[in-house]
RNA sequence: GGGCGCUUAGCUCAGUUGGUAGAGCGUCAGCCUUACAAGCUGAAUGUCGUAGGUUCGAUCCCUGCAGCGCCCACCA
């Protein structure tokens, strides 16, 4: 092939399309159950069905995918399964809101008929992120899709409510939850965000009465941050050792507005500090308040509805009035009546929900809990004993905290849309059944009319059986048995607790098994101003637009090399993309090089059997075994930065840089030299395609078929050659590791270095060829030179070497340092070198000062005594080295002036 | 209020048995060298947040402080 018939650029668009239909056909993504093959199992966090791409499912997916690729082609028996989560709160109220907007009522239409639209809505937008996961490059087994609310899951979810319930760890209570007026739902206390909010703090002036009930001149002076609350004040604490209100406990003041009579009572859970001491109790809205109510028998006054609006026991004058309406005429009234002490700045944190953002209220209400205290203690363990490992390990510390203060978990919600819960109320004889199927009559009293619990169950509830479920519990399917534990799961740390803990908390508690053995936690990204990434800032970045423009690979390997991991979160700077697209062009470029110059030949190589007589063909092919090695490591770790960092600075700098640039020369030359140039550069080149494959599928795929085409092969590899994505992972055991070949390079590097150095400096060109003589300081730099003479000389572009055994600086030449020695270039006779004077002074300068530190350390005696000897050898080898270069350059210095 | 993390080049960040600091981007200079100017070749730039301690030696270990951030939390 010549380098006109490879187009002279990636068309990622085009190509994007044709790839992802290429894999679909060879079915590359398709997991199967294969037991003489390690398992490897992945589930997607699942995105809310009717959610559409961002920057977050970006950040959760590229990972998982380089996992599962990168597992699939080490031969494991890989599957990453993908699905959406029908989201209640959040689907729930968009569809209602879409409704509204057509002036249609969700109440009006009635459970099944809104139901109905939620699923119309389902199936129209559901497929919309899926379709954005494929154009993402997403390696998913498509045909495993799962739905949290399909025919499986749903049995899937009613099973283990039951199986819960069965062993006492559901139960129903009455309790003071977080109630959400928008959503007009219960929520978890995890679905409670906390805001710091500007407000007040009233203070307010109840009358004591006397013992006949009449008010007297002493006021009790309560501070409230919720004044409107007041007209559900049904008693006034006091701490019982405060002296200064023991006299009137269990007397009674007046509540003004209502004038009712309401008690002092005692209690310690008062702080007497805060405030003037005394706290008015409104127990039906306040989860302290309510806890005193039940002790001392006050009772419940509810002023505010389930909607947020006063209701009419808050008084006609206030019913129907929404909570902040309500506020301001309360204080109104108060300041009227005279009954306001005075009004306080105040900040503190309030409740809002995670998902509206309103501000929610504590509700009184009978609720569904799970009983968290037995599966916190199991969740803990596997993770203590390392059956389970958090990466970063950091987060564990959070983990266990999470465990240790776990209070169980509301799991009832106030929706239509999700799974109903399958419990079953017998009204003639009060039993209750949990039943995966709706029984037809009472199990205990036999009555046919049985009533099914209104509540849906919280979506956590089904997420949190996802890494099973989809796999086909609670049936005893061959996947199940083969994949279960998942291997690997990987989720932003926002969602730990919401999800990934009660995984591991129903995995171990349902199967007896914790559901994957590694939990890898990202940060957030932001944008680069620091702030969170979200539509209504407008700085959310479109990742369909960003594929567009810089194509996904880009897309990819950019977040890839910035991935946020054991990092609280990361700026999305701006131009990171760039960083990805000039990979993928690079890399376009460097296999368009070698077909450019391959001519009519066919060139198979063999991995096993390289001949590896040029020093440079050594040299790469033991960088190469290290790469791999390194990359893998890595990976192991989860630490997809360095991995894929450490391909590409091979891929770039020592590929790229050095080695191409040195085979140029035996490519042009054609023969025997360019055909095992050829061989050993296309197996680097098919193995770097190998490497950055799960990073840059698609730019990979497209060149892997190129090189196909070319009839370029590796009999080493056992892969299905047909695809990148199948072919074998690289065998860094294939590629032998030669330290003197490193060496010997690297003394070649440093001497071309030091060449070009001069050169820019004197303003001669790169490509004139100049004599050169070498002073070898170290003994070993000398040997290490000989074979790499010739190509140092092509390089470096020095028309011949000489070494150099003299003190002085030969005439007419600029000395130059390298490591190990100091050359000496022959300078043109036309030079003009007086400019570069300061020039030469300024590099003296800088070697001066490193010389200064190591000679301090030197001269300390204790360095000499306590460091370990080769380390002082080292130092003097090097002060000794740096002296030399100074002297030379200074002598070569003054000679120009 | 409790817990945790961060502070390194102009920017984003690496930097583990403690040995005198790196990358990418940006900047500057020179190159259209037959893969790539989205490239190549060089260069400049840091009291490693601050004050102490341990050590021959501290970006790294210990302590105090400051700034920033995250998580948890019913102080009305």
């Amino acid at each position: 092939m010549s380098a006109e018939e490879m187009p002279k650029q990636f068309a990622h668009g085009e190509a994007e399309k044709r790839i992802s239909q290429m894999w679909e056909t060879l079915k590359v993504s398709r997991g199967t159950v294969d037991k003489t093959k390690k398992p490897f199992c992945v589930v997607i966090p699942p995105p809310n069905v009717t959610g559409i791409l961002h920057m977050g499912h970006v950040l959760d997916n590229v990972p998982q995918d380089v996992m599962t690729r990168w597992h699939r082609m080490r031969g494991y028996a890989a599957v990453w399964i993908p699905g959406t989560d029908h989201a209640g709160i959040a689907t729930q109220s968009v569809v209602k809101r879409a409704l509204e907007k057509e002036g249609i009522k969700m109440r009006d239409l009635g459970r099944d008929e809104f139901l109905k639209r939620v699923w119309e809505f389902k199936e129209k937008h559901g497929s919309i992120i899926i379709e954005q996961l494929k154009r993402l490059g997403c390696s998913c087994d498509w045909e495993r899709e799962r739905f949290t609310m399909d025919e499986g899951l749903m049995k899937a979810v009613l099973t283990a409510f039951v199986q819960l319930f069965d062993k006492g760890l559901i139960y129903r209570g009455k309790r003071m939850v977080n109630w959400c007026t928008m959503c007009m739902t219960a929520l978890s206390d995890d679905e409670v965000e906390h805001g710091t909010h500007g407000s007040h703090l009233w203070h307010l002036k109840y009358p004591l009465l006397d013992d006949q009930g009449s008010p007297t001149d002493e006021f009790l002076i309560v501070a409230t941050t919720r004044p409107e609350t007041m007209l559900g004040d049904t008693g006034v604490a006091v701490h019982p050792e405060d002296p200064r209100y023991q006299k009137i406990v269990g007397r009674k003041v007046l509540l003004p507005i209502q004038n009712r009579a309401i008690p002092v009572i005692a209690d310690d859970f008062v702080d007497r500090k805060f405030g003037t001491g005394v706290v008015k109790l409104t127990p039906a809205h306040d989860p302290n308040d309510y806890q005193a109510a039940l002790k001392h028998n006050l009772p419940l006054e509810t002023v505010i509805g389930d909607d947020g609006k006063m209701t009419t026991a808050a008084g006609s004058a206030y019913a129907g009035l929404d909570r902040y309406q309500a506020r301001k005429k309360v204080v109104a009234d108060l300041e009227a009546l005279g009954a306001m002490e005075k009004i306080e700045k105040h900040s503190h944190a309030v409740g809002e929900c995670y998902r509206c953002k309103s501000i929610l209220e504590p509700k009184v209400s009978d609720q569904w809990f799970v009983k968290m205290r037995p599966l916190a203690e199991k969740a803990k363990e596997v993770v203590t004993n390392g059956t389970l490992t958090i990466v970063p390990e950091s987060e564990k510390h959070d983990y266990f905290h999470w465990m240790d203060t776990i209070q169980d978990w509301c799991i009832s919600r106030q929706l239509w849309w999700g799974h109903r819960i399958p419990v079953y109320y017998c009204d003639s004889c009060s039993h209750i059944t949990a039943k995966v199927e709706a029984p037809a009559s009472c199990e205990k009293c036999g009555n046919a009319k049985l009533r099914q619990d209104e509540d849906v169950l919280d979506t956590w509830f089904s997420s949190q059986l996802w890494p099973f479920s989809t796999l086909g519990w609670p049936e005893k399917t061959e996947e199940l048995d083969f994949w279960y534990p998942n291997n690997w799961l990987m989720s932003g740390r926002d969602i730990l607790f919401f999800w990934d803990a009660r995984m591991i908390m129903a995995g171990v508690e349902l199967l007896g098994k914790v559901p994957f053995r590694t939990l890898a936690l990202h940060g957030l990204v932001r944008d680069s101003q620091g702030r969170k990434l979200s539509k209504s800032l407008g700085n959310s970045p479109d990742p369909l637009n960003l594929f567009d423009q810089y194509g996904t690979d880009a897309v990819r390997v950019s977040i890839a090399m910035n991935y946020p991991m054991g990092r609280q979160d990361t700026k999305l700077a701006d131009d990171i993309f760039k960083n990805g697209q000039s990979l993928v062009i690079k890399l376009w470029n460097a296999t368009r090089l070698l077909l450019g110059n391959l001519g009519d030949d066919k060139i198979s190589s063999d991995s096993r059997k390289l001949d590896l007589s040029a020093l440079e063909d050594t040299w790469i092919i033991s960088r190469l075994g290290e790469v791999i090695r390194v990359h893998d490591d890595y990976l192991n770790k989860s630490d997809i930065v360095h991995a894929v960092g450490a391909v590409r600075s091979f891929f770039w700098d020592d590929y790229c840089d050095w080695y191409l640039e040195i085979i140029k020369t035996r490519m042009w030359a054609g023969g025997e030299s360019k055909r095992k140039a050829l061989e050993v550069a296309l197996v680097c080149q098919r193995t770097i395609l190998k490497l950055l494959h799960p990073y840059m599928p698609f730019v990979t795929e497209e060149l892997w078929q190129t090189l196909q085409k070319e009839g370029i092969t590796d009999t080493a590899e056992t892969g299905d050659s047909r695809s990148v994505a199948l072919s074998s992972w690289p065998d860094a055991e294939l590629y032998r590791k030669d330290e003197a070949a490193e060496a010997q390079v690297g003394l070649m590097a440093s001497i071309v270095r030091g060449v070009r150095d001069v050169k820019q400096t004197l303003n001669i060109s790169l490509k004139a060829a100049l004599p050169a003589k070498l002073l070898f300081l170290v003994p070993q730099a000398k040997g290490n030179f000989e074979p790499v003479r010739g190509v140092a000389q092509t390089i470096g572009a020095i028309s011949e070497f000489a070494e150099h055994a003299q003190p002085s600086t030969p005439s007419g030449h600029v000395p130059f340092k390298f490591d190990g020695g100091i050359g000496y270039l022959a300078l043109p006779s036309d030079i003009d070198a007086k400019d570069i004077v300061s020039k030469l002074s300024a590099r003296i300068d800088k070697l001066q000062k490193t010389l200064a530190g190591i000679e301090r350390n030197l001269a300390n005696k204790d360095f000499v005594a306590n460091a370990p000897a080769a380390l002082v050898e080292e130092t003097k080898g090097k002060a000794n080295e740096i002296n030399e270069a100074i002297s030379k350059l200074d002598d070569f210095r003054k000679s120009l002036q």
